[in-house]
DNA sequence: ACTTCTGTCTACCAATTGGTAGAAGCGTGA
DNA sequence: TCACGCTTCTACCAATTGGTAGACAGAAGT
């Protein structure tokens, strides 16, 4: 693998775990057996890394949105609701730090917003079309398709990341643990979305 | 008002809003007309700072809500929800870093977890416990009563904070959009929770 | 008048930060 | 052999980081 994209990955299970601000090009580059100053001359600065990682875990996340959609017929939102579910929770276990780079880059007052709203633009738009069309057609259960899309975005990687408040609720992240929450959570979705 | 409080108060501004790692104690106590040595005179360092904020920010989310919920049947869940939605909505207004200070405890690996475990287990018992009589008597839709709580926070939370994902999808936050925002929120969670 | 306690300050400190300048190693093509 | 471009390095740097040591001011009590 190039050391360019070497870099790449460390920096998004670092900036992921740790955040971007924990993290320092030296721990980086010492964790690459690099120094620094190469990391420097693939990104010109570590903002410029940062926006680097943050295209690079939108698009592995669209890209799995994509797979598990495209074997899904585009009028069957509950059918998408589930595979999206699907997609999170297994990133939620195989790769926390892609989500944990999501909810850095996401964070209020973040520069690289709108490089994720550019990147992900088409997909939302979509997304929602297919909700509103399915709100018409009285398929699906909602008042604004936007907002709705909004809300089940929110749920859905709530419910996938929000470890510590799990934890603070007594109920220790673990493989079951995960199981049980998605069962719970699509059970929720089902009962929000899909009409009696 | 006393230095240690207005200490505290800048602190959870800050931490709230830039996070822990981009606030420097020697930036929080310009903003304060101090010098940092006066801040450690008060805590013995930034952790025991943030902790102090932590704690802080837990005890007036904790009144808040308990203000509401005291003025309300604790047999109707619905009614705590509306409550528990109509809080934190207002804070996202009026008091967006202390939202965002809980989000920043909150984060994966975060080590305030502990405490605000500690701090909030009264009440997340009480909550539960609350669903799960809810859930017998088939006043309330759902399965598992701690999940289904973790998941009505995951929901009310992130629609409330998720402000840059919700820039993305080309809603900018105003009060008008927050309005919209609520309002589909308590319509979603009404249709998953409450009995047709 | 003297001490004591509280609070704020100046003066430092070693370590770390992101970043610059430029040299050295290295394989390739002429 | 030479030159060249790509990559990685050593050597620095100014600024900032959290934190320590200790002086100084003022109020309070005796």
């Amino acid at each position: 693998m190039s050391t360019r994209q070497r870099i790449l990955d460390t920096a998004l299970e670092s900036f992921g775990t740790t955040g971007v601000d924990g993290t320092s090009l030296d721990a980086l580059a010492r964790e690459l057996g690099l120094r620094k100053q190469s990391i420097l001359y693939y990104f010109n600065s570590k903002n410029a890394l940062f926006q680097a990682v943050v295209d690079e875990a939108a698009n592995e996340f669209i890209d799995e949105l994509d797979a598990v959609f495209s074997g899904v017929d585009p009028r069957d939102v509950w059918a998408q609701v589930e595979g999206a579910v699907r997609v999170v929770f297994r990133l939620a276990l195989q790769r926390p730090a892609l989500l944990g780079l999501l909810r850095e880059a996401s964070r209020p007052g973040s520069m690289v917003a709108v490089q994720l709203s550019t990147r992900l633009a088409v997909h939302i738009d979509a997304a929602q079309h297919a909700l509103e069309t399915a709100l018409q057609e009285g398929r699906v259960l909602g008042g604004n398709a936007r907002l709705l899309l909004f809300s089940l975005y929110s749920t859905i990687m709530g419910v996938a990341t929000e470890v510590e408040v799990l934890r603070a609720m007594g109920i220790e992240p673990s493989l079951r643990t995960l199981a049980e929450r998605r069962q719970e959570l699509l059970r929720f979705l089902r009962v929000a979305l899909v009409p009696a």
